[in-house]
RNA sequence: GCGCCCAUAGCUCAACUGGAUAGAGCAUCGCCCUUCUAAGGCGAGGGUUUCAGGUUCGAGUCCUGAUGGGCGUACCA
């Protein structure tokens, strides 16, 4: 119906053109909105004011202008001009409910369209390091990105989602030697553990399955293991501070190297990484989010990939040595300061790894490309463009979403979190605790650029404090509706319905109609903007006016036209409701 | 210090991307279960959109400055 009106105003240009009223090269975009007021009708627009300058006279003459040369149209009752030189649409009330009928032909497929034009996109979202289980920082990345990939596809774009996996580099060596040292603990090896190793229990875990595997055969002495290894951080009586962590970490990861030798270090480094990633993954699974592909970080630099890129920009001058390090030109590109490549031990950065990592997307012929970071790493987003431009790539087809940490309550106190300690919540957790659809929801219920603040508590109330099962009630409540009709052997009949659907006359009716033409619209724009928060906010708002309905009316009534009427668009609802979770990853139960 | 993000009702957040009288949910107060699920509904109060300027027909939204918060500022990932 807003599509009707919009193609009005369209005519309604040309008609201004050829009256020569409007210069021929105009082209003003035509911008019709819901009223937020009844009072000012269905839909209004602002093209009167828009037209002032180009035409050179007030707005509400301009107004007038439009109306006269309105073309007639069967949907529209009356056409008033308002306020500055607003034109407000009164659409008939019975046309409303048209798209009730529209909405059960397309079932699923409502809400679809096509703004993405088959464009092809890659979203990469999550990529946590697979040095440890996922915990609720990486929640929010997860579910936002999940939300995205489904909005886009909803809106024509063919979508790609992928998982960056860092299974190469300094992290993981750090978490194979510390898989390693709890597996000598484990044989009965007395040991000072690395403060700068990795001391989750799912370490242990991981060595003991080394020991079931290997015996002791991967075992070496405490102390050949630390002789002349560098003094590890202590913190004396006295405050003051000793040793390095960094090099004692370092230092015991080329033991391990040397002590093992390159297979048997090479079997305990892809046991972790494999453990701990078949944990993320099943985690991911049970929290609803999916990858078509899992990209090893190895695997670009097994193929060279990563020298491929850094010559690259060496034969186009981007790169430079100083102090024995090789240096990306990134100020040239507006970074504040050059980026290092190739470290002087001649181990190349994560930033070189991400260089070919972006240029291998784009290879692979994606038409947009979507990262998903936390805010934390925005700093990151200069460099990894002007890396993309430095090679001749079109870095605007770089998107990079950020999410902002959610802050964790319960019980009205903030959840202290830090991840050395090892001491945080795990998304598994919250899962256990809350729920996956209550978690979905409430992480994109919000911007994801806002800090948010979790109310583990008012997540898992089961009351109608809860925006998740007040949606998820309204689902329900339709689902016994339409089984207690069919009980009563007066089960709805949608042709029936359709049929006599305009004895909705009452305003809560086409008010639910009108809420459920809106819902395209919405996907349409959430999509574009990136915010599935948008569909959260609609879904809220058309469970409200669900549970208006269900207070002020009886569904069930004698009257098998008004019934079949009433549960027909209540059938229609439902289908929005449940077309809108999917999207949110939140399910739609039948029962609650 | 510099850079990026944020600031809206007591609290948590929206606001169709510059539109009309800034909206929801909690919380507070008042009503509605003999009914297809009260996990629900109806209503009331609550605002100088942090502050000061600017841009224009029109600003919560855009520009400048200030204040207050978050993050970043590695030859770490």
């Amino acid at each position: 119906m807003k599509q009707q009106v919009a193609e009005l105003l369209v005519d309604v240009i040309a008609i201004l053109k050829q009256e020569s009223i409007l210069p021929e090269e105009a082209s003003p975009r035509v911008n019709v909105e819901n009223t937020r007021d009844k009072a000012h009708g269905d839909f209004a627009t602002n093209l009167a004011m828009m037209l002032t300058k180009l035409v050179g006279k007030p707005p509400r003459e301009i107004a007038e202008m439009i109306v006269t040369r309105l073309p007639q149209n069967r949907a529209v009752v009356k056409v008033e001009i308002a306020g500055p030189g607003f034109i407000n649409f009164f659409m008939n009330e019975a046309a409303k409910l048209d798209i009730v009928e529209t909405v059960l032909a397309e079932t699923t497929e409502f809400g679809r369209c096509n703004v993405g034009q088959g464009k092809s996109v890659l979203v990469e979202y999550v990529s946590a390091n697979p040095t440890g289980p996922l915990h609720v920082g990486h929640g929010r990345g997860a579910a936002y990105g999940a939300s995205v990939a489904n909005l886009l596809e909803t809106a024509g774009f063919e979508v790609a989602r992928e998982y960056y996996v860092n299974d190469a580099g300094r992290q993981m060596d750090i978490l194979a030697t510390s898989t390693w040292l709890r597996y000598c603990q484990h044989c009965g090896e007395d040991l000072v553990f690395p403060s700068n190793g990795y001391k989750g229990d799912y370490i242990f875990d991981i060595a003991k399955t080394i020991y079931e595997d290997k015996g002791e055969a991967l075992r070496h002495a405490s102390d050949v293991i630390f002789t002349g290894i560098c003094e590890d951080e202590k913190q004396l009586p006295s405050g003051e501070k000793t040793g390095d962590k960094e090099a004692h970490i370092d230092a015991l990861i080329a033991r391990a190297k040397s002590l093992l030798g390159e297979a048997a270090y090479r079997y305990i480094f892809d046991l972790a990484l494999e453990t701990i990633l078949a944990d993320i993954r099943e985690d991911l699974a049970g929290f609803g989010v999916e990858f078509e592909n899992w990209f090893s970080e190895r695997s670009l630099m097994d193929s060279g990939v990563i020298d491929a890129a850094i010559e690259k920009l060496q034969a186009s001058g981007k790169i430079y040595e100083k102090n024995g390090a090789l240096w990306f030109r990134s100020t040239d590109y507006g970074d504040e300061k050059d980026r290092v490549v190739v470290r002087d031990n001649g181990i190349k950065t994560y930033f070189a790894s991400d260089i070919a990592y972006h240029f291998n997307k784009l290879e692979r012929g994606f038409d947009l490309l979507i990262d998903i970071w936390g805010s934390d790493h925005h700093g990151y987003v200069p460099r990894v463009k002007a890396a993309m431009q430095a090679l001749d790539t079109n870095a605007d087809a770089l998107e990079v979403l950020l999410v902002q940490f959610a802050i964790l309550y319960r019980g009205g106190e903030k959840l202290a979190m830090s991840t050395r300690s090892g001491q945080f919540v795990t998304l598994r957790e919250l899962r256990d605790e809350v729920g996956k659809d209550a978690a979905r929801f409430f992480y994109v219920q919000r911007k994801s650029e806002q800090h948010m603040d979790f109310d583990l508590d008012l997540a898992k109330s089961k009351s109608n404090e809860n925006p998740v099962y007040y949606i998820q009630y309204a689902h329900a409540r339709i689902c016994q509706v339409l089984s207690m009709a069919e009980e009563k052997g007066a089960a709805v009949d949608i042709q029936q319905g359709l049929a006599n659907l305009s004895l909705l006359t009452d305003e809560v009716e086409t008010d639910l109609a009108t809420l459920l033409a809106q819902y395209p619209d919405i996907v349409s724009r959430a999509a574009l903007a990136y915010e599935p928060h948008q569909i959260a906010y609609y879904l809220k708002a058309l469970a409200q006016g669900l549970h208006s309905y269900y207070n002020a009316s009886q569904f069930i009534v004698e009257e098998a036209g008004l019934r079949h009427a009433r549960l027909t668009l209540v059938l229609a609802v439902r289908q929005v409701l449940q077309n809108g979770l999917q999207v949110l990853g939140v399910s739609a139960p039948e029962k609650m």
